[in-house]
Formats: structure tokens, C-alpha cells, sequence
DNA sequence: ATAAACTTTCAATAATTACTGAAAGTTTAA
DNA sequence: TTAAACTTTCAGTAATTATTGAAAGTTTAT
């Protein structure tokens, strides 16, 4: 496999894996043509390599930078607006997973919370929506604590003294 | 907020959470359905309470079963199949897990893999694709190993101890 | 002020994904 | 072995989601 083979699948696996964790096809894959690129990007060049629209690419890279992966890069003396990605993996998976918390997880905790907060009335199926929709909201919490503090601790030693106490 | 809405809202909410990791709407509601039930439920029973086609019912519900988080229950004397859920929360998180890495990160990792070991020759743009993939393989390892091992250790005193250490 | 260079918006359309329902298939009881 | 009770399959259709492309909007240089 050479170059241009191992950018397509690269670009490819990423942009369908976009799909099933709630993002489209082309938002991951201008994510990902951008983090393997050696310069800021213009729309042009992103429309050229991905073969989307304009309006698609214009969109998705909104929606990037709203994410706060993507950033606009101003070239001096130049007119266009070039973008570039977030190269860290480390910060990128911190700045998702916080993303996804925000938007997903805290409204699912939210309506778990109020779920399990409902009167018990006595009856057999109260007590059951009551005392599982409880077990839920308290996973869910931990989980998404978890998952925050993990990936904010960038240091590597934590990843690796964690990892080793796992094993 | 009383009985009937909460449990719509649980159903709702839970359905479409299941959209956004991949699985479809029916069948996160039919999961979320048997959880709150205080007993195995009929395909007669599951279309009624969620309005939908008992050729969706039998789909998503054998679905279920592959993915090890809903079993059949023979009821004696009934010629009827009955259905229930994974009760413990715990376990349920460790099946989800389990599955998820397999079907969807296990392949984006082999991929990864396979981009990252490209020849190098020399110029800009490998070196920049070989260094970026390598990264993202390396991250997706290592979250996948964690989380696993995570959801694995079902020990009540891990999950707090490990919270303790983050706060 | 004008026009060229560029970006954004959004209605129309395409592509994808989910759902239905009836026919075919299977199991069980008598 | 038959027929009733039940489950599965799948072609057709509906619903949802993504994409296009052209018009409207914005910015900059002169």
C-alpha cells in the first residue's frame, strides 16, 4: 500500500466510524483530511479532495469549529480562509469526549434523574421503573465522570500507571 | 410526573440515545421496554406498548439476542416466546462494551494499524500521515484496552476508588 | 461606490436507513 | 397429518438524514 491508497482508507474509516458516533461522513472526513495534512487547507482543496459540494464543506467545517477541532487559519495576503485541525490526539479525544458529554450524556443523566424521581405509589412496576432507572443514572454519572477526568489528565504516566494497574 | 409518562420518557430518551451508538431506534426502546418490566414480555405485548410491526418486533429483538443483552424466556405451558433483558446494569455496560469494541473500534484499530505501516519514502506528506496515524492507533489501543478492562472489573470498590483518585 | 473574491444559506433532491405487513416458514398439539 | 399458533423473512414504502448548487450575503481592494 502506498500514499495515496493508505489516505483514502484512512479518510474512509474515518469518516463512516464519524457516522456511528453521531457525526456525518463529511464532517469526520474533513476532520480527517485536515489532520494528516502538511498546511492549513482551503475550502477549495477540501471540496477537491473529499468531491463534495461547496455548501456541504462550508457546513461541515462550521460545525468543526464549533466543535472547537477546526480552526481558521488567515494566510497573510491571502483572501480565502484556510482551516486547520487540532494535531494532538491527546487534546482532540479531550475536546470530544467533553463535546460528546455536553451534548449526549448530561441530557440522558438529566432525564434519568428525573425518571427515577417520580412518586413510588407502591405498585410493583413504580418500584421497578424507579429502582432501575436509579441504577442507570448512577452509571451513567460515574461513566461520564470517568470519562472526563481520563481524558483530561493528559499527562502519560497516569494512562500508564492505569493501564499497568489493569493488566 | 407520574407512571405512564415516565416511562414513555425513559423508552423515548433511551431510543434515541441508542441512534447515536449504532443501534436503531426500535431496538434500544424494545431493551429499555424489558428493563422496566417486572416480567418476561410477549412479541404481542412489546408491539403494543411501542406501536411498532411485529416484523420490526421479531427483528430487533433477535438482534438483541445476538448481542447477548436479551435472552428468551419459555414460559411452561405457553406456547408463546417471552423476552427479558440483562437486569444488572453493571453486566449491561460490560456485554454493550464488549460488542462495541469488537464490531466497530476492533476494525477502525486494524486499519489504523495497516495506514500507520506504510512505506516511508521520505517525503513530507508520508512522513505527516504515518506520524498522525500512529498516533490515533496508539490512542484507540489504549482506550479500547481501558475501557474494556474497565467495565470488566465489575467490583463495586474499583469504580470508587478510582472516582476518589480522579476528584 | 463598485465589483471581484469569497462564504453562507436553504429549498430541492438524493441517498440512506427503518418499518410495515403479508406471505412463507416452523413448531406443537391433538 | 393437519391445522392452529406462532415466528421469520423480505419486497415495497415511508421516514430520516445528507448533499447539492445557485442565490443571497459579506468582505476587501481600488
Amino acid at each position: 500500500m502506498e500514499f495515496e491508497e493508505a489516505k483514502i482508507k484512512f479518510i474512509n474509516t474515518w469518516g463512516s466510524l464519524g457516522t456511528l458516533w453521531g457525526i456525518n461522513k463529511a464532517m469526520a472526513q474533513i476532520q480527517a483530511l485536515l489532520f494528516i495534512a502538511t498546511k492549513p487547507l482551503s475550502t477549495e482543496e477540501i471540496m477537491a479532495e473529499l468531491q463534495i459540494s461547496r455548501g456541504n464543506t462550508s457546513m461541515n467545517v462550521r460545525q468543526l469549529i464549533e466543535w472547537g477541532i477546526v480552526t481558521k487559519e488567515l494566510i497573510p495576503g491571502e483572501r480565502k480562509e484556510y482551516f486547520s485541525t487540532e494535531k494532538d490526539v491527546q487534546e482532540l479525544a479531550r475536546v470530544i469526549a467533553k463535546e460528546r458529554s455536553r451534548r449526549e450524556i448530561q441530557p440522558v443523566i438529566k432525564t434519568l434523574k428525573e425518571v427515577s424521581s417520580i412518586k413510588d405509589d407502591g405498585t410493583q412496576k413504580t418500584k421497578e421503573l424507579i429502582k432501575q432507572t436509579k441504577a442507570l443514572h448512577e452509571l451513567a454519572e460515574t461513566a461520564d465522570t470517568m470519562l472526563n477526568k481520563l481524558v483530561s489528565q493528559n499527562q502519560n504516566w497516569l494512562t500508564k500507571s492505569l493501564l499497568k494497574m489493569f493488566k
